[in-house]
DNA sequence: ATGGTAGGAAGCCTA
């Protein structure tokens, strides 16, 4: 069972990109961030001809999640569960075949210096830690996927100096990164390989030509599900197409 | 030290 997750960074302006990658790569689950439109304006039809579900948690011209999979999709909840007065769709949760997988569009945080961005994404990350939780409390397979805004080491940034004092590298945000981890949670790519690859480069400077990237997205996996670990990996290939978002897909493979 | 690119909205914000 191969599970992605991709930041498309508008499904509009995306929509071949995405189409081409769901015939490639066919993966059975792919969590999608920066859908940034309403739910009634994805193009469902077009997913749904390519044999997928859909679920999604959309809002107009920002954020916005969904999850496609190719087995049904139940039990859906929109909205991080303890954070009801957020009125960002950054989070959608479903069970497809008895995993239960979330979609995660986590606050970027910049800039550092006001009291809106930061303090917003840090108390976000603390109601993703509470969820996180009681999820583990279930004991069955949970794969948090998504873009969490951040570079968990510096290895993980082509330059860590660049981004020193950036929310992304900031100690507050990879604490609570690590957080997630400590309470039981695997990081899929790193598990598998010891590999420096990245997901997002930026558009500008020529960022994807001088291979100036960041591992920003991520596939959290609770035990039950890193105990089912096969495979790994980062499906480059979307990031060097025509008119490509800014992210490329990366993936876990778990044995069903 | 600055500005570079992309997307969506609407004449600026987010990333």
């Amino acid at each position: 069972m191969k599970i992605a997750s991709w930041n498309v960074n508008s499904v509009k302006a995306r929509l071949p990109r995405l189409e081409d990658y769901l015939k490639d790569a066919a993966p059975d689950v792919l969590c999608l961030q920066e859908l940034k439109l309403v739910d009634d304006a994805f193009p469902r039809k077009e997913v749904e001809a390519l044999g997928y579900h859909v679920e999604t948690h959309g809002q107009k011209t920002y954020n916005g999640v969904a999850i496609l999979a190719k087995e049904p999709i139940e039990d859906v909840i929109r909205g991080l569960p303890g954070n009801e007065t957020d009125d960002q769709a950054r989070y959608i949760e479903a069970t497809v075949k008895g995993m239960r997988i979330a979609s995660i569009y986590l606050p970027n945080g910049n800039p550092t210096d006001d009291d809106v961005k930061f303090p917003y994404k840090l108390n976000w990350m603390e109601h993703l830690i509470a969820r996180a939780g009681e999820l583990l409390k279930t004991e069955k397979p949970v794969v948090l996927a998504g873009d969490y805004n951040v570079i968990p080491q510096d290895e993980d940034c082509y330059d860590p100096k660049a981004w020193e004092g950036d929310a992304l590298t900031r100690p507050e945000s990879r604490n609570r990164f690590r957080c997630l981890l400590n309470m039981g949670y695997a990081d899929g790519y790193r598990t598998f390989t010891p590999d420096i690859n990245y997901t997002y480069w930026d558009y500008q400077r020529g960022a994807w030509q001088k291979d100036h990237g960041i591992r920003i997205d991520h596939l959290l996996l609770s035990p039950q599900a890193t105990d089912r670990l096969e495979r790994a990996g980062i499906d480059k290939g979307p990031r060097g197409q025509e008119r490509p978002s800014d992210h490329t897909p990366i993936w876990v493979e778990l044995d069903d």
